[in-house]
DNA sequence: ACGAAATAG
DNA sequence: CGTTCTATTTCGT
């Protein structure tokens, strides 16, 4: 954790290449969505629609004008054979998500898997391709094979060392191999190692679900997110080294980022870039509105900006300050244009950190119409907590028997929040405020939500009278409010039954990636296994769940063949696999 | 803990 | 660029 050099007032950036990182994006998603449930559509324009415009659309329908976030009636007279499917529904969407996501989990056994939104995912494949390092034959390396599972050497694919998979940045790679530092090499080495997996979880996204994605290789989440972009759709880009800057050597990350607009680094949002591009045209905000589709504007670059005589962490994080700012912008940010991103892949939640369900009006405000919308806002609610904070129970297992419940709620939200959005509050003497600020007041949750018996409806109805309506008057005291948006969340979720390591198969995972060092380290003349009854309850189901995730894609294998331990050379019975990796994992 | 702000898709 | 409907993180209190 030393990316940024310790200093007061100052901050030293170091570079820090020691993780692989792949950022997947999946191509025109929604439009896949569609394609996916129906094949046909594939070769036909197709646009999804939400509201009055076309949110997005697949190449076919992009090659005859089509674009995102375009009219309806444009779309319409400019391509009148697209077909056009309503999108408004997120549920396919959020399914299909949550498929893709689980694949590419499981395969790259990756303890690191972060989703934005619903078509973009980090994983952190680290681990992984550190293993695959130490597996590659140098005597051979074009007749490589790629490890995906510590367990089991077969399951993986074949692949040539010798060369990258996909495309690269820069293309006009002029540096040898061996004109770079040994870092390099190796970061060289494990980079390339990662372009193969990418290419090899595309193609898994693709065969199985009909998917194709665009990945971007690097060691941050942000260098691996831009970089991707570089070839799109249905391809890959790898950045490669030197991303240490030498006498000899410009820095590919430096020469990478320096071209971007400063506002399409992500972290740097609408406020920060406004402001370095302030700063940078030294003169007064420029004006952002009414720009035409695709029409110019200020372009401040990453280059201009890092170039700066006598910038520092210092000087930036006045130059950032204002209202909200956090306090470490400065450091931020210098990192950012430089490349440094210490930021984590996080780890795979089970549940959300919160839901929420919001309606937009043109005018509400009468007591019977707010009733009306709170009622079907809750409604929504409740249904989509009883499918996203909820695992349905087996029948056939005793708990559902005891306890005659359907389903285990894997989180109880504590907080239940009303926000509102005043069109045009009116003040005590009577002005009007121009604001589309958003007032929220919360509250504890009512437990009375979490009923399995209750009808949504009912539930909905009791929400609102109990919990909803006193928040409202707490918002809105006086009278003569009208909102132009209404919106109802629970929040504060966290992972129930996630207690400690080991608890439940994400960990499970995460135990059969940890760090080679550590495994090395165990006393190999320790006694192996141990007997399942000394198990954890949670290992059951875990082992179950290993099985059906992991196993599955292996054909044949039922015979019952002598497997040894990699680790200690015991020989382990394949239902004990599980039991055993998680043995050498924990001390 | 609460409410607002910033960022992102 | 905007908007809509989300979701996450971080700030000040």
């Amino acid at each position: 954790m030393l990316e940024y050099g310790a200093a007061k007032s100052y901050a030293i950036l170091r570079r820090k290449d020691e993780r692989v990182i792949l950022h997947f994006d999946y191509d025109c998603f929604y439009a896949s969505v569609f394609e996916a449930e129906n094949p046909a559509l594939k070769s036909l324009p197709l646009a999804v629609q939400q509201k009055q415009i076309i949110v997005t659309c697949n190449y076919e329908a992009r090659r005859r004008g089509l674009h995102k976030l375009q009219l309806i009636t444009e779309a319409r007279r400019i391509c009148p054979e697209a077909v056009i499917v309503l999108g408004e529904d997120l549920t396919r969407f959020r399914d299909a998500s949550k498929l893709l996501y689980t694949l590419l989990r499981t395969l790259s056994s990756s303890e690191r898997a972060e989703k934005l939104g619903f078509d973009e995912v980090w994983l952190d494949v680290t681990s992984l391709i550190d293993e695959n390092l130490t597996l590659l034959n140098k005597n051979d390396l074009a007749n490589s094979f790629f490890q995906l599972s510590l367990t089991d050497p077969t399951l993986g694919f074949p692949f040539d060392a010798t060369v990258y998979a996909g495309s690269v940045f820069p293309k006009d790679n002029d540096s040898s191999l061996a004109d770079l530092a040994p870092s390099e090499q190796t970061l060289q080495m494990r980079l390339l190692l990662g372009s193969h997996l990418a290419n090899y979880l595309r193609l898994q996204l693709e065969e199985q679900h009909g998917y194709t994605s665009t990945v971007g290789i690097s060691t941050t989440k942000l260098v691996s997110k831009l970089v991707g972009n570089l070839n799109k759709p249905k391809g890959q880009t790898t950045l490669i080294p030197p991303y240490e800057q030498d006498e000899q050597h410009e820095s590919n990350i430096t020469r990478f980022l320096d071209t971007h607009d400063i506002g399409k680094i992500p972290g740097i949002g609408f406020k920060l870039a406004q402001r370095l591009r302030e700063f940078v045209l030294n003169r007064p905000a420029t004006f952002d509105a009414g720009l035409v589709y695709g029409g110019t504007k200020e372009n401040v670059t990453v280059g201009q900006v890092r170039q700066l005589p006598g910038l520092s962490a210092d000087l930036l994080a006045k130059v950032l300050a204002g209202p909200g700012t956090p306090h470490d912008v400065g450091v931020k940010v210098l990192g950012l244009l430089n490349g440094i991103d210490p930021t984590e892949v996080s780890q795979a939640r089970t549940v959300p950190r919160q839901i929420s369900i919001e309606d937009s009006y043109l005018r509400l405000d009468t007591m019977k119409e707010l009733m009306e919308q709170l009622q079907s806002l809750s409604a929504r609610l409740v249904e989509r907590m009883r499918i996203d904070l909820t695992e349905t129970l087996d029948s056939s297992t005793n708990e559902a028997v005891s306890t005659g419940e359907k389903w285990k709620w894997l989180a109880h939200p504590p907080t239940l929040r009303l926000t509102t959005r005043p069109r045009a509050p009116l003040n005590e003497d009577g002005t009007r405020q121009r604001s589309f600020k958003r007032i929220s007041r919360s509250a504890p949750t009512p437990s009375f939500i979490f009923s399995q018996t209750g009808l949504v409806e009912v539930l909905a109805e009791r929400l609102v009278k109990e919990a909803l309506l006193p928040l409202f008057k707490k918002l809105h005291e006086r009278s003569g409010w009208n909102l132009s948006l209404l919106n109802v969340a629970v929040t504060g979720m966290v992972d129930e039954g996630k207690g400690g390591p080991g608890r439940d198969i994400g960990s499970m995972f995460r135990a059969a990636e940890g760090s080679k060092k550590e495994l090395d380290q165990q006393d190999p003349f320790n006694a192996c296994p141990p007997d399942e009854d000394d198990l954890e309850p949670e290992y059951e189901e875990a082992l179950e769940q290993q099985e059906f995730s992991t196993w599955e894609e292996q054909e044949e294998d039922t015979e019952e063949m002598e497997y040894r331990c990699p680790r200690c050379g015991v020989p382990v019975p394949t239902f004990a696999r599980v039991a055993h990796e998680r043995f050498h994992s924990y001390k």
